[in-house]
DNA sequence: CATGAATGAGGGTTCATTCAT
DNA sequence: TATGAATGAACCCTCATTCAT
């Protein structure tokens, strides 16, 4: 009754098979960010999920209930995709510099992977209900959080909280932007470069490279 | 039928009046932008632009065509408060360090101002037909390549073309960061101590700080 | 805000026109009655109600929010139908045994002009939302409650308080009895015998043949 | 094809065992009813009268073709539990006055049992395909026409037939009330009450009190 | 110019029914 | 025999747009 590890395990569906569940949600998913990239939650229709999920559109609400359930199910991917994926690579006991940009490597390239599911989230996240929308956003504040700790865990010289802080949400949104602004940026830089610039900069924002550029 | 200065020069009208037309059409606008932070362009309904434009649903169609039509004027409206005011205070001939860093935080004074639009800007664009996207976002990259442009010139040690053009991308995205990381950045900063830190990295990153901290 | 003296009163209209409200709600009510007669209220399409209003069903949404408010306005309708103008019969002072039997006589006329309206207060009163049906309800009760008085009141010997009651409750289903077993009673009796046996028997129980059987 | 002796017999199962339809049917039967009475034939879908049935959809269509032979399937049991007991209790030789209140008292106890069926065949009919319709009201009018046989045949001073047929009407009806105007009846009244005054008015439209008031 | 009633295509959702296992 | 996943016609309702006044 509480205690749900993910978004969708609130979602009911009226089949029992619970690994065809989430076969058919997988199905419903994949098809669904290719959708809402294209057009967006509200234009997209659940005729069109349904077809592009490979089945009618019966079949699409044995599995969901309402079609804000589907955009529940792409959230909750995007989170476990974005979200825990990123927990993995950032949740480390190796506080050493190097670890962190290895850290931020990690990150850029996650966000080079999952652009689409970025950009989504960033578009949509407005349709989901208050409460749902919220516990994204915190999932968000958390990952943050823990890139400022890392950060004042191995900056070189001792790095005002706030600076970090802001550091973190800096990375954040840069990450966003080489998808976002991918008609821009991604003409004009590869993503080898992109990262490397921009490691290169939170060094120079650290002041490592003062000391020792031999880098 | 071509070289219009805006896009609203596009949108036809039934009424001759023109001064009454750019007068309704401020209305509308005005109560546009209002409905489309709250709900979005596609949950807004005409008729609520209408009634909160203080007219009727018929009166709304003499001055614009389509429900797009609206979306568009918003858009032209929030290019000109955004870009052209920027432009204002990019566009200028001063081009040492300390008139960069004016430039710099004029821009982010002027993000803080605009922060609903901005989000309308990111959220909406995708319900834009692909043409009247596309001269938007141009918009923007020639107002980050003179941003660019700005670093080169007033950057005390050389710099790398691609460096500068990547420091502008941040700056302007941080600035977007400002308004839709609100809920979070907001609790922890005052637009001061953001715009400062901000422009301090800036200032770590062309290395200014390592030679005269006597900012 | 309270003391709506209709139930069509809370039923809200986006239309101005409170005259052209009425005006369509007229068509709305007969239409609606001449369906659920045929195929009762949850067979009956919504694009049929329309249709037999003669307008669209965009116009019929106009005057109604919901099916289930097309219910309420039939419903209402009946309900000052039958009610309303039964109790312009019955709220008599005059309260001689020559009175109590024409109030008798004029509700077997209601009830035969109304039968079809009667019919679907049986069949889809179950269709309505518990507090709605429970005003229909209490109308009944409370007609029924006056027509037992008058019985009391004009009974030539005293009667039983119950007896009177239930005299009343008996009076107000042959009278809807009339209409819903009109397929087999309609073709043994005309309105007029029907009526004038019916009361004969309720001048039998109250006793008034044995005494003076020169009606 | 014809000659059948039950509307049930009518409908084809694809189950060979006819011991087992009858048994799956009684229990598909028990369930409907429980969910008529609660939300009436056409809320109820079929997944709910599987389920109470205790077994799967798939099932239910092995027993059953369409919704509509459930409701057939319902009707045919509830004539047998009101018609056949009706008539065990009716189709009597002797004639007595006694015999007939026998009758009569018979009739309202049953009616009184079988309360919510009545409900069913009240507000359902008009659900069945025309020609089951009428055969449901043909086995009523029988009913009502033996009861009125043995009003005639038992009345103590000879009587009108037609007098005798609405007495008959009457008590049938009066029974159905019972059940429906239950929120109201069976606060006032007992059942044994209610059968006694009931009784009571009969006799007294047969003018039996007049003569001998020692019953 | 302004109004607002009318329109109907199209969207989300349900549910009786089928059929492969 | 029993199961339950799959189907799609059909339902209720919304809303951009038109046009007579």
């Amino acid at each position: 009754m509480e205690g749900e590890r993910f978004m969708s395990d609130a979602i009911k569906s009226s089949i029992k098979d619970s690994n065809l569940v989430e076969k058919r949600r997988n199905q419903i998913v994949k098809a669904s960010i290719q959708l809402f990239k294209q057009k967006g939650f509200t234009k997209t229709t659940t005729r069109e999920i349904a077809e592009a999920s490979g089945f009618s559109i019966g079949t699409l609400y044995e599995y969901v209930r309402t079609k804000e359930d589907v955009l529940l199910l792409v959230f909750d991917t995007i989170n476990r995709n974005v979200y825990d994926r990123l927990e993995e690579v950032i949740d480390i006991k190796n506080r050493s510099l190097e670890n962190l940009l290895k850290v931020i490597e990690a990150y850029y390239r996650l966000t080079d992977q999952l652009q689409e599911e970025v950009l989504i989230l960033y578009q949509e996240l407005k349709s989901l209900p208050q409460d749902q929308r919220e516990k994204v956003l915190q999932k968000e504040v958390e990952m943050v959080d823990k890139v400022k700790e890392a950060i004042i865990a191995s900056a070189p010289s001792p790095i005002d909280e706030k600076d970090a802080l802001l550091i973190a949400n800096n990375i954040f949104v840069q990450g966003h932007m080489w998808g976002f602004r991918r008609w821009s940026l991604q003409k004009q830089f590869t993503l080898e470069e992109y990262i490397e610039r921009q490691i290169d900069f939170v060094l120079r924002i650290l002041q490592v490279d003062c000391q020792e550029l031999n880098r």
